[in-house]
DNA sequence: CGTCGTGTGTGCGGCAGCGTACGGACGCGG
DNA sequence: CCGCGTCCGTACGCTGCCGCACACACGACG
């Protein structure tokens, strides 16, 4: 389909000029699952394309409470903090499905965004859309249920990675749904029930999209919605 | 104290230039209670800079679930997303307590925003805390019960209008900590039980706020070292 | 003085998810 | 082949909040 094996959408919707303008100014990383790529009160170094994984935005409280609030593909960039001119990251951002990102240098990439307006304006609407969508997760924690979370989660993480077998613990995936593990176990066990996905030992297979897009929660397509309204 | 009765704390952070552009640009009005500022899709064509009033940011979906993200005062501005450069509005803006604020046409701002590096790092940093003030929501509906979410409203409600008596009934807070309204009553009756408050028919007087601030969740001092890291 | 609207107190059954805990199953390495 | 770590199934009692519903209190207004 595409030229390249793997894309970034957000480096591709940048003019020739932008694109080269910070794609000169980083390198191409290999991501290792579980790795930080950002952590609470620690400066950024770095912004990542993604290309071909899926890192996990993660709010942890001080009280063990933890939540995901964002999962950035190859749609997106991890580093919101950075166009906004700050140093510091709020969030942790944790690789969930290991693969290959665009590293910018945070520097570069102020004085790229100082440079260029069409990249600060595409950046802008890019850190608007994930306001959004955190809010949308605002109320999803509290409205909808484990089991149409789960099948919103796990349809994000096959949109971003385009592909239909995840490599996700129960465990992995209770941590950012801020639910037992337990709790995790029981939904996926209802939607395998219903041949929606098929899973053992740490793989999860989507057998049937669409059907998870009906048990997921309307958040789910209100995200896509957002995204397209903006940078589509 | 201040040499105007009251003053809005973004605006006074900028040089005398920056200020005098924003404000030549826009006029002082008058808000009333319950007034909506901004609507879901519909375009913003104002940004508001509250004087001494405070205007809560909610995000309601399409089913029946509402949940307050968001106070804005006098240390901040609603139409966060005009400075990012999109017109819709994604949540819905509403006057909590009545009172007057500066009212600035979103075409004047975006060039004003153009035009000024300082405006633009200003406002930028000021997203940044509504970023994060949002992720904090996100954790602290699930994580926190009722009381210390209605404790920390009420604090919050206080520092915004510097003042100790509120007019808000049950009701009212029930919609915006997506709660029952007997659940607010039952947490409010608590906190009145231990002196920290006091009420009666759509009144509501603070205390001890210290004490309040101990029966509140961490999210309040959080949020307020959030907006100091970044602005103070 | 009665009426009505708004605001608050209270009660009850129900449920989703929590914390915990134990046991089985698979797979890798020795 | 055995042992151990990881991963998943399942169970039990508990709790905080929900949805609903009704009764009372105050105040404005005629």
């Amino acid at each position: 389909m595409t030229t390249k094996p793997a894309n970034n959408l957000l480096l591709d919707g940048l003019g020739e000029r932008d694109r080269k303008s910070i794609t000169s100014a980083g390198e191409m990383v290999a991501l290792r699952g579980g790795e930080l790529l950002a952590d609470v009160g620690r400066a950024m170094a770095y912004a990542f394309f993604p290309l071909d994984c899926a890192i996990a935005i993660v709010v942890s409280q001080t009280d063990q409470t933890r939540l995901g609030v964002g999962l950035v593909g190859r749609e997106g960039m991890v580093g919101v903090p950075l166009i906004l001119g700050a140093a510091a990251a709020p969030l942790r951002a944790v690789v969930q499905s290991a693969g290959s990102a665009w590293r910018v240098d945070a520097i570069a990439l102020a004085g790229r965004l100082r440079a260029s307006e069409r990249l600060r304006s595409t950046l802008l609407k890019y850190v608007h859309v994930r306001y959004e969508q955190m809010a949308q997760v605002a109320v999803c924690k509290s409205a909808h249920g484990v089991e149409a979370r789960l099948a919103r989660w796990l349809l994000m993480s096959g949109d971003r990675l385009r592909r239909a077998d995840l490599l996700l613990t129960h465990e992995l995936l209770a941590k950012t749904l801020g639910v037992r593990r337990a709790g995790v176990t029981l939904a996926a066990s209802a939607l395998q029930e219903r041949r929606l996905i098929r899973y053992a030992r740490g793989r999860i297979e989507l057998l049937d999209p669409q059907g998870l897009a009906v048990a997921a929660c309307p958040c789910y397509v209100a995200d896509k919605r957002i995204y397209a309204r903006l940078l589509g």
